[in-house]
DNA sequence: GTCTATATAGGGATAGAC
DNA sequence: GTCTATCCCTATATAGAC
């Protein structure tokens, strides 16, 4: 079981780095040591339930990690801050939605990346209404930093320069609305349980 | 001669839509009507000759409608932003270069498409200075346009809503200076011959 | 459970007729 | 120049030994 998650993890990094449709069964392979009879016991119906075991890994961390505190957390918006910059390594690793939303896949497939950005929007837009944005500029800024966030990472990988998804992260950021007025201005003190868990994938 | 390039249109859009590694050669006999022996005849060395003849048809588009403009016109930012909008088929349509810079490519093609970015960045960069935006503001709205460019797309794509794009556009060029102080503040005549040309690809 | 060997299909590229 | 037939390789998936 335990195993199966570290299988998981290690496919994530692969379609992340090499995309899924582009990758095959030998990357895999050399990817997580685990011979074609293993790999088949493991995920019967081959590849796709292989993907599908990642997004799985992939929408857990960030429902937890992410989208949660942003709708219940007062500090959620600092934690997603702190959560998407460590989950993308500050630019080195691509996005794994984002990455096989471009690839050609199947409406079902296509249904299921859509809904994970969805989820994203909302909660976030959600944050900032909490902040005291109003409703156009909360979707406005939502939806802006969704794709400065795939923006950032595109450009980054295609220039090799990982510190410009850094620069597009906190370049939106600096235009949300500040604490809410009534917001204790004494800040909370430094909790372990509150940092981001590690990513997914190590 | 009008022919292969009429071909190479063909191609690009195939590439754009399925990815260059993912489209197979039965694709691109679909997508143009030629058989593999005229393909191998056009294109002797087979797809990555397609892919490079793709794209000196992007990087000569463009250069002559976007970054030609920027470095030269006073209207260059006006004609750019209309220029990408057309391209881009306000979001129906995703970037080429962006798209294939995520798959897994040479060293040579990475740094041909990293220097693609740059160039645009570049000329961007000159056209902001040059209606008085500091170096610093200068080189951060370059950037984060191309962010915006291909987090739009990005996010237009895996969304289903082509709009995201218009947004994504609208917004980061609404940051952008006003014309310089000295300039006319008589609106140029309409002009005809400064109309964007027609992308590449139909 | 994990491996090796293999089946079957599809990939890119080539040959040669026309 | 363009097509069809074919080569050879790699792909995914499976079978069966251990």
């Amino acid at each position: 079981m335990a195993d199966r998650a570290a299988v998981v993890r290690r496919l994530g990094e692969l379609f992340r780095e090499r995309g899924y449709a582009t990758s095959s069964l030998a990357d895999v392979t050399a990817a997580t040591g685990l011979g074609r009879g293993s790999l088949y016991h493991l995920f019967p119906d081959g590849k796709p339930q292989m993907l599908a075991a990642v997004l799985d890994d992939v929408d857990a961390w960030f429902e937890r990690e992410v989208f949660a505190p942003l709708r219940d957390d007062g500090d959620g918006i600092e934690r997603m801050v702190d959560a998407v910059d460590a989950y993308f390594r500050s630019g080195g690793r691509l996005c794994l939605v984002g990455r096989v939303a471009l690839e050609p896949v199947d409406d079902v497939l296509a249904r299921r990346l859509a809904a994970w950005f969805d989820r994203w929007r909302v909660a976030l837009d959600v944050a900032l209404r909490a902040r005291g944005a109003t409703a156009d500029d909360a979707a406005d800024l939502a939806e802006e930093t969704l794709a400065a966030v795939q923006g950032g990472l595109v450009l980054a990988h295609a220039t090799g320069d990982p510190a410009v998804f850094g620069r597009a992260l906190r370049r939106v950021v600096g235009r949300y609305p500040r604490r809410p007025s009534r917001s204790s201005r004494i800040p909370a003190p430094p909790a372990a349980a509150t940092s981001p868990a590690a990513p997914p994938t190590t």
